[in-house]
DNA sequence: TGTTTTTATAAACACTGTTTATCATTTAAC
DNA sequence: GTTAAATGATAAACAGTGTTTATAAAAACA
């Protein structure tokens, strides 16, 4: 009697025949201008049939944030085959900045928007392994680079928050157009790109200088 | 013939009445809740009303967005008092996650929307008095740091960047809810202001280090 | 076969930003 | 003071949104 497990194997599709829209879509359009209507009509089905599959739309968003948030891992994997903690972590910060203007909708979701965190408040279930993993790859990191003498009167926990928080600053920055704005970088010509990598060295040189 | 005198007179009370009753209305309920609709309904006059004195909804919030920068701005005068350039500098820091904490609608509207830089960017007029104020005040600041040893091999303007890039990226994970869900946010049980404070303090102790 | 459960949808509800045609009031001109 | 033009305000409509409900078709089970 397969007709259960085959059902599930059909709701399953059906809900990433969605998903997978829904971001195509996102990317294409952003965010906030996708419907629950442009997601049914790209499926080809009503947008009725969306809510047998999805609570709401918070729970698509909130979907999303999960496949997002291994996305980012996969993007951290190849650095932790880097030795050196400080190098490694240097190049955790590129690929951070790299991934954030790569996929900017999908950074936005992640780290910008308030509702999946609210979404998260609401479960039960206070776990959150893909986050986690994410900070717990910074912090491992960090506390290796403490080891070598670097930064080595700072809490470890403590000092990768204070890296975090300048690294999503500058990403959060770009995004959202503000870093094009300030006098020097509207008189300069400089690109945004350059802008980043600028001030993400010199961050990086401001930690350098913390060694023993 | 004080009529068109008069008439000017009407019109920016009105404006003025508008922008009073929507920034109210913003601080209530939050940005994304707040329609033309509930505007109209607070000034006890028809939404068709409120097109005759703005364009449309982004030149309401490109109004606010102007008169929150001069709010900032208020919120700095009092710190230029401060002699020495690093305890303003620790100061302005303090300053600018009390303002973000205490305006947090205004804050995103500010710093993390990307509607009023988009529209900033439609127009012809570059200057942008209100937000360059504010950066200045920061860059000042660096400079008379560096004047007195602190920082001196780095640059002033990218410096600054830097400093304003972790400001704002702590102040956007707060605001976004992200600060709370760090795992061992979420199972010490450290108020988020806690948390902002000893991040904001473990920035200020390695910009310390930079002396000489 | 008949009955129950599942799946899909059209239509509706209560919203949204914005535009248009209509009406009343105020200003200007004669 | 009367008339014509300009202004101010609005009701109604348009096209869109997220979501719910009643209805019809299809599939599963007895």
């Amino acid at each position: 009697m397969g007709v259960r497990e085959r059902k599930a194997r059909d709701r399953k599709e059906m809900r990433d025949t969605i998903l997978k829209s829904a971001y195509r879509l996102f990317l294409e359009k952003g965010f906030d201008d996708v419907s629950i209507r442009n997601v049914a009509e790209a499926i080809e089905y009503s947008p009725a049939t969306i809510y047998l599959y999805f609570k709401d739309k918070n729970e698509i968003i909130h979907a999303l944030h999960s496949q997002g948030f291994g996305l980012l891992n996969k993007h951290f994997q190849p650095l932790y085959k880097i030795s050196d903690p400080f190098k490694r972590l240097s190049e955790m910060g590129k690929a951070y900045i790299r991934f954030a203007i790569k996929n900017a909708e999908m950074y936005k979701l992640l780290f910008v928007r308030s509702e999946p965190m609210e979404h998260l408040a609401g479960c039960d279930d206070k776990n959150w392994e893909e986050g986690d993993s994410a900070f717990d790859a910074l912090s491992q990191t960090i506390a290796q680079c403490q080891q070598k003498g670097y930064f080595k009167k700072f809490d470890t926990h403590q000092f990768s928050m204070m890296v975090w928080s300048f690294t999503h600053g500058l990403c959060a920055l770009r995004l959202s157009g503000h870093l094009g704005h300030v006098k020097e970088e509207r008189e300069g010509k400089r690109k945004l790109d350059q802008i980043m990598n600028e001030t993400l060295e010199t961050f990086i040189h401001t930690l350098e200088k913390l060694k023993q």
